[in-house]
DNA sequence: GAGTGGTCTAGACCACGCG
DNA sequence: GCGTGGTCTAGACCACTCA
């Protein structure tokens, strides 16, 4: 039945090299997120529904669904429905820091505080648009702030963001919305965060970030460049985050 | 049919809850890969012997090895078979190590020159006792040693291995094996990693680090602790590694 | 009780690897 | 050409949620 398809599905294969009906299935769901066909947080269409839309079996369906529930675009709920995933969730608070207090977990700890130093429009570096996709010079956003916990400061850190995607963003923006930053991004600039690149290092504190995290001028800090990526992998964020680990720990686990 | 099931599969479901019969397959599965009925690199029966074996259709065994294979203990290969996971493989050299060169990759870069500089057996304190789930006072093996690459020592690790385990494990065991160590415990000992839990943190380097490391003291360095666990959970070592990232950094990818 | 995702089956056919 | 894993289907039934 693959290859005696119908117009929709493999009319989005333009490779002869052969792809699975469900990937390809796969490819139209990515397609309506993109669109935004669905809102983050909603229910897409149930899996009979888009198997009629896309006429294959659900069973087909089901294993596309099960692919990008895998790579964590949208999240099964028996009994529910299949909602696309967001940032803006009770679950885990920060699905992408991965720092840890020594004692307890995220959940035990409570919302970071948050202190915005800055927020300006600025033309991007080489650097900085080699890593955005943008040509040195391009508009964009700079933020730097810092997040405390239970008083104690413990991450700086520093955003660059495409000027484009971002026209308008605030301060006030930054600093005023309580929950997740990139759940902020979703609502306000409909940004969705799918996928993070880290390069972690050590590096000794120079005196401008020594202040703000209360340590002493050389102490050694957690580097942490990330690259966030929307849908296509395509970057949305450049962050260099300074972190103490001296209550804290960067968690990772392998397999 | 999952509630009249024969003998062999519902035997192993001694919780009332419900549990469907692709996991309770995994879980004898699991059982098989734990007691060795297959070698690391060995492939396991084809999917029609284990439907008949555990009498469930193809599709439920099916089911069972995707989670297997998800988990990285199983490797399924088109057209040859499913294979036991192991360490020894060309694929990627180091499975567990995410330390890459700023440019390049860890093929570019070739393997480690491995210097032991301590293999020991010792009584656990009580902090290597609790991380390998052991008592104060168990014998354990102590393992120092450095990884260079290119000439640069990079990596000062030390590792603490059950004594039970690894008995009459040597220095010369443990530097003359060419390849992955945790492939070596495969063979000699096995031993089979499975899966790992690091924290990290930023710390400065003290005299005896900087020395072996060729830094100067108090520079920063990245912590790395690692628990690393057989099936089931069993933790089976515990490594403290200091890593220079000067040249190279530790990459995470987070989704 | 209706609707959703989750499980299980049986059978057909496809792509791949190897002799 | 055979055996392996991979895809696709159709249909039955189960577990969960909510009105």
């Amino acid at each position: 039945m693959a290859t005696t398809l119908p117009s929709p599905a493999d009319a989005e294969a333009p490779t002869p090299a052969f792809s699975p009906l469900y990937q390809q299935i796969k490819g139209l769901i990515l397609q309506s997120l993109q669109a935004g066909e669905w809102r983050p947080g909603e229910a897409i269409p149930s899996e009979m529904e888009l198997a009629a839309r896309f006429r294959v079996s659900q069973g087909t369906v089901r294993k596309a669904i099960d692919e990008l529930a895998a790579d964590n675009l949208v999240v099964r709920r028996q009994g529910k429905g299949t909602f696309v995933a967001t940032h803006a969730e009770r679950q885990v608070q920060y699905r992408f820091l991965k720092l840890m207090p020594d004692t307890g977990d995220q959940a035990t700890e409570g919302p970071a505080e948050r202190r915005v130093l800055d927020c300006r429009r600025m033309r991007s570096t080489a650097e900085v648009a080699r890593a955005l996709a943008l040509r040195s010079g391009d508009a964009v956003v700079q933020v730097r702030r810092t997040l405390a916990f239970g008083g104690t400061p413990t991450i700086l850190e520093e955003l660059w963001l495409p000027g484009n995607a971002f026209k308008g963003i605030t301060a006030e923006q930054m600093a005023g919305y309580h929950g997740p930053t990139y759940a902020m991004f979703e609502l306000e600039f409909g940004v969705r965060m799918v996928r993070a690149e880290e390069k972690i290092r050590a590096v000794a504190a120079d005196a401008a970030a020594a202040g703000l995290l209360q340590v002493p001028a050389g102490s050694p800090l957690l580097s942490v460049e990330r690259v966030a990526f929307t849908y296509n992998d395509v970057p949305m964020e450049l962050r260099r985050g300074l972190y103490r680990t001296d209550t804290h720990h960067y968690r990772n686990d392998l397999s």
